[in-house]
DNA sequence: TGTACATCAGTGAACGCGCGTTCACTGATGTAC
DNA sequence: TGTACATCAGTGAACGCGCGTTCACTGATGTAC
């Protein structure tokens, strides 16, 4: 057998493995993650309930992996957009075409913490390299043609509308940012960017969970027209 | 005895249902909402499980109720901030303040829906009130003296940062959500008040939201100066 | 003021359920000689 | 190629638990005459 080749044990194993994370989604899609449950996952899956035990641990290492495999999705989902080119409004729709594909896995990243659980140390890597690839966009974004009337890198409306003489000059914020970058890692952005990549997540998330959650449902406006302006707002109008 | 009175029994009930309640806040700031137990909640108050059903008619019905007081508590909250006069800032400190107050409680209106669950009725009017506050101080915000300078009403960035010349020519949201004011009750404000109150309305979201589920920590910065900044992006400065 | 009755808070036992998890065991699949 | 052994997927029974909820009943508190 050559090195590196997996057995059919192995293939095999791994197989009812997905089966097993599939059925998991399934059913948290279906009634939340609390009501995700070993035993109903074996009885869709036509085995035993014990015999879930030969491949995960338990319910809380078979939640943490699902953890996991969501960050990872939307890691390399925020990768494939940046390397599209397309920039920041193509990482903007990457991640709400993502977010709407399965919205409590997203949900399972981003929703409601359980007091009592602790994601796994590895997310903190993952969600570093979710950091850093939009900083990548962020960055890039600032250099492109046509954005020189623009305070380079600053986020449109963030201090300079009232005042707008000095558009240079950080604003508080930046000047703590620029001493607290722990998250960005070794990334070379400058502080108006980790500012503006800061706004770019948050303000993104801020209207994803609330039309994921329903809150626009029988308010009337569509909530796709309101994304995208909250995208425009964040490009400058680019 | 005088009309409207109540009897010792009602005030003795009612007295029952708050302590009850108040322990399934407990139960729900220690657990999460999906750990609510009745038969615990009995249990902390020293009663037996069957005794809850004469203040409530089950688990659900708690729940809806929990779910009422918290929209009915932030809609005070923000009715008393909007009345102290401080503007905008008042009223985004006041969210961020009932929200760190009790973040299961923000998390029981905002956080992940239960696929199942449907919110009682009642609270899409307590949430249209929400909002009526909302864009009562964004239009009051919009005549503040010293504005002059900013689009009266616009986003900051939203649509004029690239081309800064016709500031005041609605974008196309605006035009959309026009058109689309149910949500805005019979209230009269003018599209960009509208857009701005959805703005502010999201972007707080936004940042409370990954601070309350704990997506900052570890990242080094102050999640309070990051909530500031937005909110000074929001005022246009001011 | 005293008596007869109605109201209603709370109890304890019980029901049925589904959960996660353990254990000893069977039987098939792979490996070593 | 054939035999002996090891590995390991899966089963069925069982454990203990806590859950929401029902039911018949007790005993205290209120009301009506």
């Amino acid at each position: 057998m050559a090195a590196g080749a997996v057995s059919p044990r192995e293939r095999y194993r791994s197989q009812v493995r997905a089966e097993i994370k599939a059925r998991a989604w399934e059913q948290i899609a279906t009634a939340g993650a609390s009501g995700l449950s070993l035993n109903a996952i074996a009885k869709d899956l036509g085995m035993s309930g014990p015999a879930l035990y030969r491949y995960f641990a338990g319910r809380d290492d078979l939640i943490t992996e699902l953890v996991r495999d969501a960050y990872r999705s939307l890691a390399d989902t925020f990768r494939a957009a940046a390397d599209a080119g397309s920039g920041l409004p193509g990482l903007a729709r990457a991640l709400r075409g993502w977010a709407l594909a399965d919205p409590q896995r997203y949900f399972l990243v981003y929703g409601t913490p359980v007091p009592g659980y602790r994601a796994p140390d590895d997310t903190t890597a993952i969600a570093q390299e979710i950091m850093a690839t939009l900083l990548d966009v962020c960055a890039a974004d600032d250099d492109v043609p046509g954005a020189d009337d623009a305070a380079e890198g600053d986020v449109p409306g963030a201090d300079d509308t009232a005042d707008a003489k000095d558009t240079a000059s950080p604003d508080a914020f930046e000047t703590h940012l620029a001493e607290h970058r722990r998250w960005a890692g070794d990334h070379p952005a400058a502080p108006p960017v980790l500012r503006r990549a800061l706004a770019v997540w948050t303000r993104l998330h801020g209207v994803l969970s609330l039309e994921l959650a329903g809150h626009f449902t029988g308010m009337g406006f569509d909530p796709e027209l309101l994304f995208d302006a909250e995208v425009k707002g964040l490009t400058g109008g680019r």
